[in-house]
RNA sequence: GCCGCCUUAGCUCAGUUGGCCAGAGCGACGCACUCGUAAUGCGUAGGUCAAGGGUUCGAUUCCCUUAGGCGGCUCCA
């Protein structure tokens, strides 16, 4: 028995050359560590069962890191498909990949998963993780797995797909790899029977045991390999978590997620409501939710003001020929509302966008070199139909104003503007509030584009750069650009750690061409405005949400609808009340009085369900001494406040834009 | 657009295995209570059980269609 010389790796620090024998398993080389459930080989995921070979660098996989915890989801997949075929025998696989949070599964049944099923699915797989079945691989000729799978046409097709796996479907890597095909068998752990299979890549915790929590969350149709040309599978999906603590930790995410739901918190607050009377996707906002819309704005206008924009108005319907030539009838007409025909058979249609517009204005007259760059900016709302089953809230609506402006500069002015643009940008999302951000550059769709290689290689370049110097992380999104220029997105990070897509800076090297945009050069010759389309909220409709679900409701002093809310003990501490608030209404304060017939507690705890940042209760004590006392949204409270000093708080806050 | 689930009072939800006047809490309104930090008590009003069609002696309940919502898929200029 010949010995094998391997070098384990805890870490990059620590390293251990051991000898073994011939067959030792990576199992053994992390005997007792129970949390190992994997190890990388020379770079390559491996199963515990891989017999280690001479010169080995072994590395281990534990449960809680990134690999382990998808090794964990995928083998909890597999499980998940054992229970549903147990309990539906003519259920066909179709992938089942881990994702984030989780896992999925495709399956082909004749009739949809009820909600009912999932309980029964998931007791099943309880019974398998019980039973501890072993994880088992075992590779396979293609000839060999056609055979085996026959009775799995899906599977059949992934076999005939090797190799292209990656264009195959998302998640249909985890199931055919590039090299050999390997079948998963799950093994009962006493007789060594086979209990189930599974044509995959892996690699899978060495037993069913090993998984320590898991949920069914959700049933839902997909399109088989992602195409809406191709059948629906039923999909069931589900979470696994290396233990119960982070699996609890992980539904109460989800429950505060539901909390802080913009259409919820939208109609507790009474902010706005989608009236099925106007229809889906179009939205109203009621007073309050109208106030907190409007300081955003303001505060937004008067930014750009100070940012060098103009400001321009522009109407929301328009004749067809506009969008003919902005090329958008071409493209998007899937996405626009349907035209109406007026004066005799000319079709009128609602923007989807304000660019042409935009456009129009800045080639209402001769544009010289001295007023670039040109940065016009509106206020603009746009109609786009949007597919019923995408209508989401006000996060995706049919209707919605875009905070929208175009920049028109030439090109040696371009990289100083993006570079301004985009700090602008960022400097404005974090008034808001919003402080976590990373950057993602969308680079060219080489199926689809317009314009020279040359100008996007350079514009592209200019936006990385741009961006680089923020100094925040830049994700690439090859592939991600509209067909008419790259583009850098903003994504903001919220009190719960979920990403929202924010501003856009594009590039367009289609438009200005399209409209013919000119300006005069300082050497008299005609020259062609690069164009940039900049959205800050993107849609302040969006935006709102965004904000709303960020804080969970409770808005800075700022922002909120009502900043102060006058709470008296008793009647008579009412009109004291009232003189305090019309005091701070003179400083442009909201402030309101409860003088309803309900008691004190009562107020107290209405006013603290509408989240206002300042209750301001007096009683006797409070109206002898000519003072106020504060009660904060976190329960606190500070007695006995001389009301000058009290409305200054106030007034700080609001104008500190701080949370209180 | 596709698939599934859902729609009972302003809101949250009971209920009817097809049968007399469809219930509760909150909210609204009224009366009483005048109170120092998260729900005072009593009372009143409020529903074509989403809309339309069908089956049936009889439909809120079963079936179909439509609208809207929710969760996914596809899409998102």
């Amino acid at each position: 028995m010949s010995d094998v010389r391997v070098i384990i790796k805890r870490d990059s620090e620590e390293q251990e050359e051991r000898l073994v024998t011939t067959g030792t398993t990576a199992a053994e080389l992390f005997d007792g560590d129970r949390t190992v459930v994997a190890a990388r080989v020379g770079g390559q995921l491996k199963d515990l069962a891989y017999e280690v070979a001479d010169g080995d660098e072994v590395e281990p996989v534990g449960i809680a890191s990134e690999d382990g915890l998808n090794i964990l989801r995928h083998s909890t997949a597999h499980v998940m498909a054992q229970a549903v075929q147990e309990l539906f025998p003519e259920a066909k696989l179709g992938i089942g990949p881990p994702i984030k949070d989780g896992f999925y599964y495709d399956f082909d049944v004749e009739k949809p998963f009820h909600p009912d099923d999932l309980k029964r699915i998931e007791k099943k797989m309880q019974e398998i993780v019980k039973r501890g079945q072993r994880f088992s691989r075992r590779a396979v000729s293609d000839d060999a797995a056609r055979e085996e799978l026959a009775d799995e046409p899906y599977k059949l097709e992934l076999i005939g797909l090797k190799g292209s796996a990656a264009e195959a479907a998302e998640g249909a890597s985890a199931e055919v790899g590039a090299g050999e095909l390997t079948i998963y068998d799950n093994l009962d752990p006493k007789t060594g029977e086979l209990c189930w299979k599974d044509l995959c890549r892996g690699p899978h915790l060495p037993s069913t045991r090993i998984v320590p929590a898991f949920k069914l969350m959700r049933s839902a149709a997909a399109y088989w390999r992602g195409s809406e040309k191709n059948k629906q599978l039923q999909r069931i999906y589900g979470t696994a978590w290396p233990s119960r603590d982070e699996l609890k930790e992980y539904l109460d995410f989800l429950v505060e997620a539901e909390k802080r739901d913009h259409r919820k918190l939208g109609a507790e607050l009474d902010l706005f409501s989608i009236p099925e009377q106007i229809g889906s996707g179009l939205a109203v906002f009621h007073p309050k939710g109208g106030i907190v819309r409007r300081v955003m704005e303001d505060y937004s206008r008067r930014r750009h003001e100070e940012e060098g924009y103009e400001f321009v108005y522009t109407p929301h319907a328009t004749k067809g020929k506009l969008f003919e030539t902005s090329g958008h009838l071409d493209w998007y007409a899937d996405g626009m509302y349907p035209p109406m025909q007026l004066d005799e058979g000319v079709d009128y249609y609602l923007k989807p966008m304000n660019c042409p517009m935009h456009n129009l204005i800045f080639d209402a007259r001769g544009r010289s070199y001295r007023e670039l760059p040109l940065r016009l900016f509106e206020f603009g709302t746009v109609y786009r139909y949007e597919k019923s089953g995408v209508v989401h809230g006000l996060t995706r609506a049919r209707g919605f104003t875009q905070d929208d402006a175009h920049i028109y500069c030439t090109k040696e002015q371009m990289a100083d503007e993006l570079d301004k643009t985009l700090t602008f940008v960022l400097n404005l999302l974090r008034d808001y509030g919003l402080t976590d951000f990373y950057l993602e550059l969308s680079t060219k769709d080489p199926e689809k584009f317009v314009g020279s290689d040359e100008i996007w290689e350079e514009a592209t370049e200019t936006l990385r750069q741009v961006a680089e110097k923020q100094g925040l992380p830049l994700v690439p999104d090859p592939g991600g650009a509209a067909f008419y220029g790259p583009k850098i997105s903003v994504q903001a990070k919220d009190a719960i750690g979920r990403t929202w897509q924010m501003s856009t800076v594009q590039l367009d090297f289609n438009l200005p061409e399209r409209f013919d945009l000119e300006y005069t050069a300082a050497d008299g010759t005609k020259q062609r405005p690069v164009m940039i389309h900049r959205a800050l909220f993107g849609s302040i409709e969006r935006f709102f949400a965004v904000l709303l679900e960020h804080y969970a409701g409770a808005f800075p002093a700022w922002l909120a609808p009502v900043q102060a809310v006058g709470i008296p003990i008793g009647d008579a501490h009412v009109s004291y009340l009232q003189d305090f608030a019309a005091e701070a209404r003179k400083k442009g304060l909201r402030v309101e009085v409860d003088a309803s017939a309900d008691r004190m507690q009562k107020k107290i705890r209405n006013a603290q369900r509408s989240k206002v940042p300042f209750m301001v209760i007096v009683g006797d004590e409070d109206m002898a001494a000519g003072s106020v006392s504060f009660r904060y949204r976190d329960g606190s409270q500070k007695n006995g406040i001389p009301r000058d000093e009290a409305i200054a708080e106030i007034a700080k806050a609001v104008e500190d834009r701080v949370q209180v």
